[in-house]
DNA sequence: AAGTTTAGCATTTTT
DNA sequence: TGCTAAACTT
């Protein structure tokens, strides 16, 4: 490894003065402790991920060892784009001869990382080595289970929903907030509610630990906790010579707890985001984290800011930076390119959604026939529902596309099911999973189910124990040995991994047929699912990964386009995060859309909604569309019906901004139709009307 | 106690 | 509109 010292460092070469500081920062022949920490305030397009890349490449080249390198990433996809550019800059320098560096142990989400570490420890922190993790919605079950014990759900008003409940209860662990901050602040609804919320919330823990299972919080509570003893915070620590963070901007108080609990001092520590670029406040992230960086240590980090734009044209730049420059707060400097161009980003004018999509196929089109391929080519939309007239034309027009963001693969009933068996055999005493799949046999209902749960939990081997239970009054002998014998022998794994997948296939498969008119693609579905399962070590991983990564792939019939085939991005503004495309469209810039008119409209909301177009804005590398449809039909009526609201541009490019764009309609309009567009100037807040319509 | 029907409800973004 | 939860029927 030292001999790569001697070498030219070329893989220095391509990079521009900032970013090499960031990559060389504290690397050097006579350092021989890890530096002081780091903050890389990087801009959009900046090429943050190969300057984070390199710095990490660098650091092994120079002798790091990989296997101390902590590379924590906001998403599963993030952190493996990233370890592959790691290594084929290491490899690149070190050349065909050496043996390749080992891959980077230790790259992840937070979660991922969290989970990981949890497994690892469980014996010290008193956690059952065999706990499952749940989702969203399994953690908003069991909410809701606790929330009928306690009879709260026959106030005389109504209290919160279980959605409301978890997510109150989210907040305060992410903000590292008290209930009654959280209440004030995000959810004064909910405010009367409080004592009965914190009794809520302490039974909720209760049942989680007593069915030994972990939400998505308690993944970095639990490791916030760990970090809290100061012999296991030495040790966990001890581990790392390198931690690096990416997104930092969408890192909540909790993150940021366990982050400086690693590293105290800060030495070996990095941290990468874009405050311009904070979208995920609704999640508890807080640009403070990232702002306040610097001061937490003794001397402050080191800041190092990329504001040189690689990606976008010069037009393109100039609008989004427009529209950031209307910020109420800025902390960045505005971004440059050299990158040329004479085109302005297009405003294009359409009459409705339907005309929308029609606009959009059209230059997806004419870009491929100009030798763009599909998948070069990205639409982005505020909410996953947005896309949905475009979709319909996209799939008469037969072009294929890929959807990411919205309803995940995960909740559709059928996996969940066969999930729930595996996740039951997993841990028995996971009351959700088991709940859901007593449930699944003809003649269990609520009440039955609970019954048999509850004797179960009363033992020592739940397992055994459910053995012994007699077969409920109103079920079928042989099937209620079928099933228990399914859950016995998958619990002891005899079958092995993924072979007890097949197994709980076969179970499952009369039950899919009963319950579902539509079996077939379900069955399908389950299918992938198996294939999906095969890539796992074992049964245990194959969940914990399933829930901290769902596949986002939706069953349409066609089933997903094959790797080798084109195909359009169709995109949320907050999946399409860090990543960029040739052309982008971004669907309803209107107001009621971007920004959203959901929420109390705070300030603070209505600028994360600015960072969020001016997100959508800055994916785009050669051509830009804003779209902006001025009618909306409203739903709840005939096909053919003609009630419609009007909507108008989005607020965030006013007037005064339109210099920066090139204005047009489509398709082409006549005088009259601009006119009496025009008189439509009027500001209408689009998604209050339509709700209106169903007062 | 299960299973079915109807009434009432909210309706983003995601690890 | 499409879903969930309460009310109703078996």
């Amino acid at each position: 490894m030292a001999l790569a010292q001697l070498e030219k460092p070329s893989h220095l070469d391509k990079l521009n003065p900032q970013q090499r500081r960031a990559v060389e920062h504290g690397v050097g022949a006579r350092a021989t402790a890890p530096a002081g920490p780091l903050l890389i305030i990087a801009g959009a397009g900046s090429g943050k991920t190969n300057t984070l890349a390199h710095r990490v490449a660098h650091l092994i080249l120079n002798g790091a060892d990989p296997r101390r390198i902590l590379l924590m990433t906001f998403s599963r996809r993030a952190s493996v784009e990233m370890s592959r550019r790691v290594e084929r800059i290491a490899r690149t320098v070190l050349g065909g001869n050496g043996a390749s560096i080992d891959a980077l142990a230790w790259a992840g989400t937070f979660h991922g990382i969290g989970a990981r570490l949890l497994r690892e420890y469980c014996e010290q922190i008193g956690l059952d080595p065999a706990f499952t993790i749940h989702d969203r919605e399994d953690s908003a079950d069991l909410m809701n289970l606790e929330r009928h014990a306690l009879g709260f759900s026959k106030t005389e008003t109504r209290f919160p929903t279980k959605g409301t409940c978890l997510a109150i209860y989210s907040r305060c662990v992410n903000a590292e907030q008290p209930l009654d901050d959280v209440l004030n602040s995000s959810f004064r609804w909910c405010a009367a509610w409080a004592k009965e919320l914190k009794e809520l919330f302490a039974g909720y823990v209760e049942a989680k630990q007593r069915q030994n299972v972990l939400d998505y919080d308690d993944l970095l509570l639990y490791w916030a906790q760990m970090m809290g003893d100061p012999a296991l915070a030495a040790d966990v620590g001890g581990r790392f010579d390198h931690v690096l963070v990416d997104e930092y901007q969408d890192t909540n108080r909790l993150q940021s707890s366990v982050l400086l609990a690693l590293k105290r001092d800060g030495r070996g520590l990095t941290v990468v985001g874009d405050d311009a670029q904070s979208i995920y406040s609704f999640r508890a992230a807080t640009v403070r984290n990232i702002l306040d960086f610097p001061k937490h240590f003794d001397p402050p980090a080191e800041v190092v800011t990329l504001d040189r734009n690689y990606r976008s044209t010069q037009p393109i730049l100039a609008a989004a930076n427009g529209v950031i420059d209307l910020a109420a707060e800025r902390f960045t400097k505005n971004l440059w390119s050299d990158r040329e161009a004479a085109e302005r980003p297009r405003l294009v004018g359409v009459r409705d959604e339907a005309d929308q999509a029609r606009y959009i196929v059209e230059r997806v089109l004419e870009n491929r026939e100009a030798g763009a391929l599909l998948k070069h080519q990205a639409v982005l939309f505020r909410a996953s529902h947005h896309s949905g007239p475009l979709e319909v034309e996209l799939a008469q027009r037969n072009i294929p596309f890929v959807k990411f963001g919205g309803l995940k693969f995960l909740d559709a009933a059928h996996v969940k099911d066969l999930l729930a068996l595996l996740r039951f055999a997993e841990n028995p005493r996971d009351r959700v999973a088991g709940f859901r799949l007593l449930q699944l046999l003809p003649g269990v209902g609520p009440t039955t189910a609970q019954r048999v749960l509850d004797r179960m939990h009363a033992s020592t081997h739940p397992v055994s124990t459910l053995e012994e239970v007699p077969t409920p009054a109103r079920v079928v002998n042989a099937e209620w040995s079928d099933f228990v014998s399914t859950v016995v022998a998958l619990h002891a794994g005899g079958a092995g991994w993924p072979a007890e997948i097949a197994q709980a296939r076969a179970w499952y498969d009369p039950h899919l047929e009963r319950l579902h008119e539509d079996a077939s693609p379900r069955r399908a579905d389950l299918l992938q699912l198996e294939q999906i399962a095969a890539g796992y070590p074992s049964r245990q991983r194959f969940l914990t990964e399933l829930t901290l990564d769902p596949p986002d792939a939706t069953s349409d019939e066609a089933g997903p386009p094959l790797q080798d085939e084109d195909y359009l991005i169709l995109s949320t503004i907050h999946s399409a995060k860090g990543q960029e495309w040739k052309s982008i469209f971004v669907l309803n810039v209107v107001d009621g859309c971007i920004p959203s008119d959901l929420g109390t409209g705070t300030t603070a909301e209505i600028e994360e909604e600015r960072r969020l177009l001016y997100v959508a804005m800055t994916r785009a590398k050669d051509d830009l569309h804003l779209m902006v449809p001025q009618r909306f039909f409203t739903h709840g009526q005939a096909v053919n019906g003609d009630r419609h609201v009007y909507a108008a541009r989005t607020r965030f490019i006013p007037n005064a901004l339109l210099k920066l764009f090139e204005a047009t309609t489509w398709p082409m309009a006549s005088a009259e139709d601009r006119a009496r567009s025009a008189a439509q100037g009027v500001r209408i807040n689009v998604g209050a009307r339509m709700r209106e319509m169903w007062r």
